[in-house]
DNA sequence: ATTACTGCAAAGGCTTTGCACGGGT
DNA sequence: ACCCGTGCAAAGCCTTTGCAGTAAT
């Protein structure tokens, strides 16, 4: 999936009723093109460089808005703490369910390839999801799996 | 697996080096009874219950003494945002793999009973986790799945 | 008797919100 | 021209920490 242009987000925004900010193109293509699924403020980091006066809320705001809209979702334990269910939110872009890593040390989040991930997935029955959705009363829209770990050479730079 | 008596739970905690309090049995024992991974508040409401003056601070220091002990470990997201690495944590402590589901809407946790889970986990092939390990430099600890959806019965109850 | 643990309260840090200005439509 | 989105700053809330008293060993 090649990185979208400028009006090619004109549109995607348009469709789903966002209007088309420097600042969004920023936040959106630089989800797109990360495959860590950055935190707020890595985000934020991220769109400074070439945005030094975006501000913090407006990150949060968009992020906010981008998934209101459906175009991102937000990653593991959304929906949080079971005060004000707003913490420890990483945004991710792609729809499709596939694998991230996790580091226990650092706590960042990578992709694990789609050539692979789709293998693990394939793996998993059908069949079996259907009977936990009946035994437990719960429908599955997504499936999550996260391999907790260890980094052990190629270490991520940034932090 | 039955609920641990005092005098067990006294052995469990002076092998890992601690004292074993009112409020840690109280604690341990509504993680152990529960399976939806209950957050700080909801551990500290129910504690409450049959304690009254336990104080949340203590709730905190206890879950992170569990944790330090490896008597529980944290779930989902723990570790954090990049900043202070300190939200969004939900604590477990059975210490295998298994499945969680987790309500979109309401962010409930619940484990999937293990007859079902270990079928899921079964299929995942090894030969495939070590061909990700390799091809990403990452050393894999643990398998977290988790299907996101939605409660289709059976409300939760407390907001 | 020692000292780890608790409870209280204050501090720290992430996230959200209100408001006026600027930019997109 | 309209009004949504941004930036700033303040408020809100979760989590951590310091300290004196208490309880476990």
């Amino acid at each position: 999936m090649p990185l979208k242009e400028t009006a090619e987000l004109q549109t995607l925004f348009a469709t789903h009723g966002l209007r088309c900010t420097r600042q969004r193109r920023a936040l959106y293509v630089a989800l797109q093109a990360s495959d860590s699924h950055p935190t707020v403020y890595q985000l934020f980091q991220l769109a400074r460089n070439g945005m030094p006066d975006i501000s913090l809320a407006t990150v949060y705001n968009t992020l906010e808005a981008f998934c209101r809209a459906g175009l991102t979702y937000k990653l593991l334990a959304a929906g949080g703490n079971g005060l004000n269910g707003a913490n420890c939110v990483r945004y991710d872009i792609t729809s499709h369910d596939h694998l991230h890593t996790r580091c226990s040390s650092t706590g960042n989040v990578h992709d694990v390839p789609d050539e692979l991930g789709c293998k693990v997935l394939e793996r998993i029955p059908q069949k079996l999801i259907r009977q936990i959705e009946s035994e437990m009363g719960f429908e599955v829209q997504h499936v999550q799996i996260q391999l907790i770990g260890k980094t052990s050479e190629k270490p991520i730079g940034r932090t």
